[in-house]
Formats: C-alpha cells, structure tokens, sequence
RNA sequence: GCCGAAGUGGCGGAAUGGUAGACGCGGCGGUCUCAAAAACCGUUGGGAGUUAAUCCCGUGUCGGUUCGACUCCGACCUUCGGCACCA
C-alpha cells in the first residue's frame, strides 16, 4: 500500500470491527424475518462472481447500497438485503482453466475466501438466504425453468449461423460480442452454423419497450430501446416466377416503402438459402467463391461500415410487381441473414449503401424521391431526407411522407405485402459449449427425437468428474456416463444434450431465489415470494444493460405469462453506480499494476473508513478514482467523531448555560437530521458525509465555547451517532455502547426533524446592484420587504454603486437577497 | 455516422435561477517536539492595492433570455459512455 503518512487511529480500529461483526452475528440482528409486520422493502446490490478475491470496486459497489438498506431500515421497513454468488460461467471456469484447478475447487475457495471479506465489510447481509447458482439445489430450477420454456414454445432448438469466440471454444449470445470482440476475453468474434437452444426474448420485443412501470435509469431505458431496435416497415415480395421454383417470390424488407419505384437490383445475405436455387449455372462458381470468403469473416470485418460495398451477381433477375421492371439479384456481404428477411431491395438514389454498391456494379441509380430544389441532375450521393415523389406513377408529386403510407396502401390492396414491425433484437442463444454451467435438460433419442427430462428427474447433475478443458465441443460429450442416458418415452438407449446454458440464465431468476433460498418444492416458495414480491431497489454496474437488466426483464415476463409469478418487472427502481478508477485515473487492471486490495486498507483503517471514503469520493453514479491521501482525511474525521463523543459531558455543567447557545445547538442538530435524510434518500452519500462533517466540527466548536450543558450535549451526539449509524455501522454502535445506551444504534428509528427547530432567526440578506454582490447584512427572517428594501437602499457600500444613476427598480426576494437595479 | 452524459480552484467535488468554490485532500504559516511524524490552530480561486478599505477577472468557447445564469435557450469545442452496413 501506496501510504506515506497514516493517520494514527485514536481507537483500535480492529478490535471495534471485529467485536460488532461477532455481536452481530451471533444476536441473529441481520437475520430477516418474514413475518415481520412492518412494510417490506427489498433492496438487491447485484451478486459478484467469485472470481478470487473480493475487489474495490465490489466495495464501491456495496457498501453505499448497505448504508441505503440501514437507512430504509432505521425508517421502519423490514428490509431484505441480501448476498449470493453468481457462480457458474466463463469467468470462474477460464481462472479455474489458467490455474490447472476444477472449477468447483476454484470457486469453492474463492467463495469461502469472499465471504470473510464480504463479511468485513459490516453489512447487513442474512447469510442464511445466501444463493450460490452453481449448487445443484439452484441450477436443478434452471433445467426446471427451461423445460416450462420448452413446453411453451419458449425454447427451441435450431440450426443457425452463431457467434463463435474461438479462445473460450464457445458460442456467445449477441449481447456478448461487444464491438466484434468476446465480452469476457475480447477475442474476435467469428462463425460457426450449429444446432442451439434459443429463448424467445423476441416474442416480449414490444413489451420489453415499455418502460412505465419502472423507475430506471433513462440511459439503461434507451440502451434497451437501442438494443431492441423496432422499426416499421413493409415486407413486399418481388416475383421470381419466371424460373419455376417452388417459391413464387421473393420477399425484402424496408423502412422505405416510398422509394420501391427506384428499385433497381434486390441483393440476398450470402448465407440466404435461396442464394443457391438462385444461382444460375454460368454464375455457380463466382458466386460460391463469394459465400465462402464472405463465411469466413470474422464479425469484425463483416461488420466493419468502412468496407467497400461488395457482392456478386447471382445471374437472376426478379420483378417489380409496382413497375413490372425486372432487377438483377446479387448476393452481398452487407444485407444481414439475421435482420427482415434477409433480402433488401436496392434503391441507390435514396439509400447511402445501396448508393456505394450501385456505383460499385455499374447498376442505374433512380431518383423516385426529388430533393427540394433538385434540378434534375444525376445525384452526388443518397438522398435519404424527405422529397417530393417522382418517377413513382400515380404517386408522383405528393410528399414521400404521404407516399410511405399511400405505397403501403397500394402494396397491401394488390397483394404484393404486408405492413411488418422488425425489431433487431434477435433470440437468446442459451447454448454454450462449456464445462462449467448447467446442463441443459434435453436427451436425443433415434426413435423419439428430442426429448424433455422429465421434471422429477431433475437435477441433471453436472458431473464433477468431467473433463473440463474446452475443446469446441461440450466437454460433457467426452463423458460417457454423462451422455449416454435412457430415453424417457421408449426407453431405448439415447444421448443427452451436452451443452451448457449460458450463465446469464442464473442471474435472470436469483432474486426470487433469496426469498426463501432453501426451499425444495420448486425455485421459490410462492407464499414467500408474494410477501417479498419484486425488487424494489435495485443497484449494479450499467454494463449489464442489454444483458443481464434485460433478460431478467424478459424472465419475469414470461414466468408471469406461464402462470407462475404475478409481477411484470423484476426491479421496480435501478441505481448504476460508476466505476472506481485506480490513482492513476485509468480504469484497474493487473497489467497496469494499479489494482486497489480492500484488505489492506480496512486493515489499516477499518471498515467503516474504507466505506465512508468510498461514499465521499462523488456522486456515486459518476464514480471516481482511488487516492490514498484522501483516505487519511476520512481517518481523521473519524477520531474526530471519536474524541468528540468520548468527552465527559459533566465537564460542561461547570459553566453557565447560555440558551443562545442551546438553540444553536439544536438548530444545526435539526437541520443535520434533514439534511442527511434527504441525501441517503437520494443516493448523495457524499453530501449527507459532508453534513456530518460540519455536524461534527459544529459540535467541536460548541465544546470549545461552552454553554450547552450535558444533557444538551448527550442528546447531540446521539444524534451523530445515530445518522452516521447506516454509512459507519461499527464505530457508531462502540460510541453508542461508550455512550451509555442500552441495545444497538442500529435499532434506532430515524430521528425526526423540527421544523420549528431548524429554523433560523437570522439570515445573511445580500444586497446586489444590478446583480453583482456590493453588501451582506444580517437580518432577522422576520424583516418584511420594504424594510429589506431600505436597509439595502441605505448601505454604504451600496450608495458608490447608484450614485449618478436613477434606481429603476429594487427587487426583494424573500429570505435571500436584495437586487438594486440602477441605471 | 447516430444516441446520451459530462466539462467548476493544484486535486475529488458543492451549489439546479439568487452570496460560486460547501465538505475533504493537498499547499502555506504557526503551536507542540531535540527533531520528525501525528495532532491541533490559522490561511488558501487569480489579479490590482500597504498585509487595509475596495475594485477587477473567474464555472470549456461564442452568443441569447433575465433585475440576476455554473444553473435556462441556441451554436460550437473537448472528453467519456453506448450503438453502429439493422435496409
């Protein structure tokens, strides 16, 4: 550790840390009860992986949304916050790979060694309802979870091109190829077309959009509505009768209906089925050179909106059903197998690719959408704005916003379409080639086919036994036992699925879990779960917006839609936190070398130093870096705290009471318990510190002058005591014990502020001239406006500003300031 | 390219139309000490002025609204985050 000068400790930091984590453990006060009569409120800091060893971001992440749940605790709400270990999933098992250990060992050790550090953090976590998804107990209702999927058309299995990472050997869902690279090992991503288990997150695209019955984040809602990508459009069909296949047509997508009339060539997705009836013969070799390069990109380079436009022509034309034109069909890298239908028509006047591909071939570019002030000239580039139509038949001259909706008219009335709502969202891929997850519930039988593991032969165990290396396929394949099962319909011999599901299955439901974590008769005791219900505060990093926030969305959703929960959203309210950088202002890395330890630091400090520092540092949404010098301050104010509390009251009967100095007393007192309380409300931990701050030197000052006597003085600092209780819970439950009271500051309710009591006699009045400050006096808040008005007019300071001049106007505002206006 | 957030002392930040810089770090001066550390006290945006009174400048840039703008509006610059051949 970094420290050069440590601030000396008044009190033994370690005995008082370690003293109250026993106590507190042993008297069962953080143990939740679910028949408690008072409100509920649930308050969910996401679990961490048990990756080794407890980070300071984890700290950062945790310790302000413990002090949140003390706090709603302290204001009378039965309160369930509590801890688990998303425990299954890539990256425990690639640790687990890199140190020759069974990733059962590794996250074993790991977990055990998190507890103790988890637990040195003083928060009020009920270990009894702890979750670990990698126990049996808990990934028994993954499969449980799957197969009511199965059984409902959620889950499917297909052959489709997927995202393959090639170091973890596995496929990846959308959501974790981020910019073309692994999430977890940011290695490029690449191709692979295999049979795999999908969740229809699809079928909840619409009602996934609507954000109205949560209270997020609007990044995270726009995130999501970004991810999702509705669009409206229409599916017209091209006729390809011409070549006598069993499709009579060919369908596109477009969001332009408006510009069909400038279709001048239709282009497939290389991977498009019909790319090969389409061929024709004196093409085939072109065109299969083509889809074989294009196969062979990686997501990177197949993504990338620099690349030149390319493609090939497939020899085939088809029709424009709403100008009889016959188009040429190519194939081209650039039209995504996985968007609309695969198929775009090809409007290059009025689309920027299709204008670069059009220019690329040689093919005609029509305009069918006149620019304002377009000279009829031939087109620099794409017009995609609003225009006049043109060339469009009995379309012309009307405004291509009336020719979108009149076209689609026409298209429908004629059958050539249909209006189409796309979203971009695509099906979860479940599947993953891995070791270290649940198995999926499935076996294959010659005879029967795919078939479901019946319910009551559930879990199926993951064997411990396995090899667990990745090898690109499951490493369950390898394991003989595993695979080979009976078949549940003839009982014939069969085989079992051997992927894995992706980890993100776990988190989608843990939170049901906690509310009864070692219930038996399904993944969550309903009468539990309708007693705790759904998340009402939840907080966690914004990188899971499009993965975990939203499948968890989706999970409910569909749970509630399956008749087995009765709530919409999970989480009620979300809080991102930000990122803890290192001292170097750069995000904390190994290789950097700039990685903070907690442990030493709480070693040093205490935990509720380390805790309060890491509230102090920002708003806690903006994050911030790590300083070891600021960390001493946080040390200081907490002997502070310490001297001031531990000082014998009796001392300050021996001067005369001066009740000036009582309600001063008392009014900074009030004003404190208002202001700490507004700001743990709103998440500004760094405000509500800094106001026990000035509480703390307030009280400093009193004790210096005197005139408060001990009875006056005992309530203060009880107060302290009391509202530092949630952010510092150790040092404040020791000076509660010092202090002499019975029980535990934390079963303290909230103190109530006086309205009476924090108000001021006087305030500060600021005279301005024309809006720049030239005085300040002190009034009573008693003064009424024409008194305030002559003490400004009749100031000093003020009467050089106005001489000369005509005073236009004198404008009062109450309790703040007078504004003269001279001209 | 599109969407979003943020730019305030040496540093982290406070103030959401009304005293810019709360609180803290760091710095400087002092007390204590043989000395240092720690602790405590004072001071600390920049400039002019005798260290005073006082004045000027100052919240990314340029404009606007207002009696008054860190705060509201418009344009721009920079940084960060997200999305990106989605037809």
């Amino acid at each position: 550790m970094a420290v050069v000068r440590t601030t000396e400790r008044r009190f033994d930091h370690k005995a008082i840390d370690a003293k109250w984590q026993r106590c507190w453990l042993d008297d069962g006060s953080h143990r939740v009860k679910d028949d408690d009569p008072r409100p509920k409120w649930y308050e969910l800091t996401m679990y961490p992986y048990p990756s080794g060893d407890l980070h300071i971001g984890h700290w950062y992440a945790m310790s302000p949304s413990d002090a949140h749940a003390r706090f709603r605790r302290m204001q009378g709400y039965n309160v369930l916050h509590p801890m688990g270990f998303d425990a299954f999933g890539l990256n425990a098992e690639n640790a687990a790979i890199q140190r020759g250990i069974h990733p059962y060992r590794w996250t074993t050790d790991n977990m055990e060694n998190m507890r103790r550090q988890l637990r040195s953090m003083g928060a009020i976590y009920d270990w009894e309802r702890e979750v670990v998804t990698c126990a049996p107990e808990y990934y028994k209702w993954n499969q449980w979870f799957f197969l009511q999927f199965y059984k409902n058309g959620l889950a499917y299995r297909a052959y489709a091109p997927v995202n393959w990472c090639p170091s973890c050997q596995t496929v990846l869902a959308n959501e974790q190829v981020i910019d073309g690279l692994c999430e977890r090992c940011s290695t490029t991503v690449t191709h692979r077309d295999l049979n795999q288990w999908f969740f229809k997150i699809t079928d909840y695209a619409e009602e996934l959009l609507d954000y109205s019955k949560i209270d997020w984040p609007e990044k995270i809602n726009r995130m999501q509505t970004n991810w999702i990508g509705r669009s409206e459009g229409v599916e017209v069909e091209f006729d390809i009768s011409e070549y006598g296949l069993d499709e009579q047509s060919i369908t596109t997508f477009t969001t332009r209906i408006d510009t069909v009339y400038g279709v001048t060539f239709v282009v497939l997705a290389p991977e498009h089925p019909l790319v090969e009836k389409l061929t024709m013969p004196e093409r085939r070799a072109e065109v299969e050179a083509y889809v074989e390069q294009a196969r062979a990109q990686t997501e990177i380079e197949r993504l990338s909106t620099d690349k030149d436009k390319t493609g090939v022509f497939t020899g085939a034309y088809c029709v424009n059903n709403l100008n009889d034109e016959r188009v040429p069909i190519f194939v081209g890298d650039y039209v995504l197998l996985t968007y609309g239908t695969g198929i775009v028509m090809g409007v290059p006047a009025h689309d920027e690719r299709d204008f670069v591909f059009a220019q690329k071939y040689s093919l005609p570019i029509q305009v069918v959408v006149a620019p304002p002030d377009w000279d009829g000239e031939p087109l620099e580039e794409a017009f995609v704005g609003v225009g006049t139509q043109v060339n469009s038949a009995q379309f012309d001259d009307i405004s291509s916003v009336d020719g979108l909706q009149r076209i689609a008219d026409h298209i429908e009335r004629n059958g050539w379409g249909r209006r189409k709502v796309q979203y971009r969202v695509r099906d979860w891929l479940i599947s993953r080639q891995r070791y270290w997850g649940t198995p999926i519930p499935i076996i294959y039988c010659d005879e029967c086919g795919v078939v479901a593991v019946p319910e009551d032969e559930l879990p199926v165990l993951l064997p411990e036994d396995a090899e667990f290396r990745p090898t690109g396929e499951s490493p369950l394949a390898l394991n003989d036992a595993f695979v080979n099962a009976v078949c549940p319909e003839c009982g014939g011999s069969a085989r079992r699925e051997t992927d894995t599901m992706d980890t993100f299955v776990d988190s989608s439901w843990y939170f049901l879990r906690f509310t009864d974590a070692r219930y038996e008769a399904g993944a969550f005791n309903p009468e539990k779960l309708a007693h705790w219900g759904a998340v009402d505060q939840y907080t966690g990093g914004a990188e899971h917006a499009v993965m975990h926030l939203l499948y968890a969305r989706f999970f409910v959703k569909a749970l509630r839609d399956l008749g087995i929960l009765d709530f919409d959203e999970p989480f009620d309210r979300l809080y991102n936190q930000g990122v803890i950088l290192g001292a170097d202002h750069e995000k904390m890395s190994k290789s950097r070398g700039n990685v903070i330890a907690p442990d030493e630091y709480v070693d040093t400090f205490g935990a509720d130093v380390v805790r309060c520092f890491l509230m102090f540092l920002g708003p806690w949404d903006q994050g911030g870096s790590w300083s070891d010098s600021g960390i001493n301050g946080m040390a200081r104010w907490m002997n502070r705290v310490w001297d001031v509390a531990t000082r014998d009251a009796r001392q300050l009967d021996d001067f005369p009471r001066d009740d000036d100095a009582v309600r001063r007393m008392q009014r900074l007192m009030h004003k404190t318990i208002r202001r700490v309380g507004e700001d743990l409300e709103r998440y500004k931990f760094n405000t509500a510190l800094a106001g026990l701050m000035e509480y703390t030197n307030g009280l400093n000052q009193r004790w210096e002058a005197k005139g408060v006597h001990s009875q006056h003085w005992a309530e203060a600092i009880s107060s302290l005591l009391t509202l530092m209780s949630p952010i510092a819970p150790h040092i404040s439950e020791e000076l509660w014990e010092r202090t002499g009271h019975q029980g535990s500051v934390h079963a303290n309710a909230w103190p109530q502020w006086d309205e009476a009591l924090a108000a001021d006699e006087v305030f500060t009045l600021v005279v301005q001239v024309n809006g720049r400050v030239r005085d300040k006096m002190e009034a009573p808040v008693s003064i009424d406006e024409e008194g305030a008005k002559t003490a400004a007019l009749e100031s000093r300071r003020v009467a050089p500003h106005i001489e000369g001049k005509s005073v236009a106007r004198v404008i009062y505002v109450p309790g703040k300031l007078v504004n003269v206006v001279a001209r």
